[in-house]
DNA sequence: GATGAATGAGAATTCATTCAT
DNA sequence: GATGAATGAATTCTCATTCAT
């Protein structure tokens, strides 16, 4: 399962999802057609399956990135949080991509942004911990606007062509994005007090 | 040729554009499958045309927002802008999401965003007049993350169900997220003086 | 169309239904594969297709024997149409069967013997003009005992190898067989009244 | 064994005989695939299997009614088996349709009929007991005849769903067919002498 | 004897595209 | 300029059967 996988990654990096058949992928992971389609119902489910496995890992390598920032307090939270995603998205975009818009395509976007969605609010828990109730609080439409825009930013700037992703630059001005809302976020909070 | 941009848009609404065949295109649109091609090269030719077609008119109908957005000022240029963009997702999402797609996919990716940019180069410079030195100063990368976070917002919202598209909350937040950002750019410029 | 049919005959009496693929029928017919799919959804309906064509012209068939024998008033009517019946089944019976047993299996059982019902009650309703009230009377139940008795015959003669069907001896017991029954049921019709 | 009888017979009363595959027998049998190959060679030979239990099963049951029937002599004994063979066809008709089709297709046509043939047999067999010179002789062909004849009828009861197979005016018509019929033979036998 | 993962030949079907009319 | 019948390469998917465990 994770050779066909692996077929499938190569084969898109390669030649792009349109060349993608299952054929090629079986043949590619040295299985049989048969195989393939004994462990998956047919080509979409591939894809999805992949798409799911990289969504959880996702989580994991953020949440990882996290806990490791502990040690280091002098960058910011966000920071972090963003240069992981980053990361992210830099392993493989091609095949990323491709992944993603089939797992979109077939309706599952709620599955799409969980896992940012879990690093926002872990990360709005331990400033709570921190600030008490300086901290910003997060309810559903502001999470909704920071997790999809720091997403937005991060795609775009992997599958338009006009940006070098992983530019100091681009880092710099997404951090200021959050941070700027953030703080927007819980000035309009205090002062509702 | 509007006739087969209405067929190909109506079928990709109705079956997805998995169901999409230039067959099914010529016979919905009532010419036959000759015609199409005299117009046509082929089958992503009309979909790149039309994903063109529509970047015009995004462009197009947000500026005339803006414009019309100079009579009444008391809604601020950045919820102007916002709003008209949602409006532009609003139309066919299901459509507009097949056509950029492709677009996206045949490594026009920097036409894609251009309208959008337009649009914020355009505030900007109007802020200028207005403000002077003290308006937020848009580079490459600033530009580049607001343009994109805002999008990228605008478009989780349409393609996950999670949230309604076009609730006041959603808005609301959108400006705040802009607006947090110039003014963070503002003053992170002034301070360097 | 008619050569698709024919080339579907083909390969049937050549390899039986087992054999038959809808590659082969295109290759067989000389037509590309492509063409027999605009002509038939699919491998089922050229089967059906075909078996509708049989069954109209078995009644055709069957109809104008019963008009020639006019000629002839030595034969009997049921002689007659008996011995064009068997006609029909010795007409490529490995297709036919192949053929029926599709059309019967996708449900058509109705359409199935509706040719040879008609005769049926054609025959009666000569013998009633000839013979007025002495005429055997044909309900809805003996006719169907009638004429399904008669095809199962025929078939049974066909399909299995104990008895050539063509036979004198065969011809000779089904017309003893519907002339008994027949005048069965005019005795039992005449002492009701 | 019969559990893979049994798991075939469910599979083409629920889903049909073009669902029918080993893989899904052993499934739903409960066994292994690797199993079911244990007890038979292939597909077919599972089919074919089924047929010869069944014509086996036939055979014994007519015989048990005819027998049964001899303490009933107010019912005739052509009624009796006729009754009988009905009941036949009643138990799982799509499966006997099925399986028989299979076993005919396999040329095994001749074992097919075989035990209607002995039941003819046998009726004829007591009438001459009975009435001596005066009871009807089948030959060949006449017996071919008469048994096809009822086979054909019930089938098609069963296969077309015009006519409900079981209803009393259905076996009456039987009946008188089949009486019909001998006693021509009788006749025509007697005039012969 | 039982198992069931693996096989892969082969079947059905699709659809972008052409080109003679 | 329009037509649409014909094409056939390509693709998805099935399923009878094997064989190492």
């Amino acid at each position: 399962m994770e050779t066909i996988f692996e077929a499938t990654a190569r084969i898109i990096e390669r030649d792009g999802i349109a060349a993608l058949n299952t054929n090629r992928i079986a043949e590619c992971a040295g299985v049989s057609i048969g195989t393939l389609y004994e462990y998956f119902p047919n080509k979409e489910a591939v894809l999805i399956a992949m798409a799911r496995q990289r969504l959880a890992e996702d989580e994991r390598l953020v949440r990882q990135a996290l806990i490791a920032a502990e040690a280091e307090p002098d960058v910011s939270l966000a920071r972090r949080a963003i240069r992981a995603m980053v990361a992210l998205h830099a392993d493989r975009p091609k095949v990323r991509r491709a992944v993603m818009a089939v797992h979109l395509a077939n309706g599952f976007g709620s599955e799409h942004a969980r896992p940012v969605q879990e690093i926002a609010e872990l990360i709005v828990e331990r400033n709570t911990r921190l600030l008490g109730d300086k901290a910003p609080q997060l309810d559903g439409p502001s999470l909704f606007v920071l997790t999809r825009a720091v997403i937005g930013v991060i795609r775009a700037a992997f599958e338009e062509r006009s940006l070098l992703p992983g530019t100091t630059s681009l880092e710099d001005e997404l951090v200021r994005l959050v941070e700027a809302y953030l703080s927007a976020l819980q000035r309009s909070h205090t002062s509702c007090r």
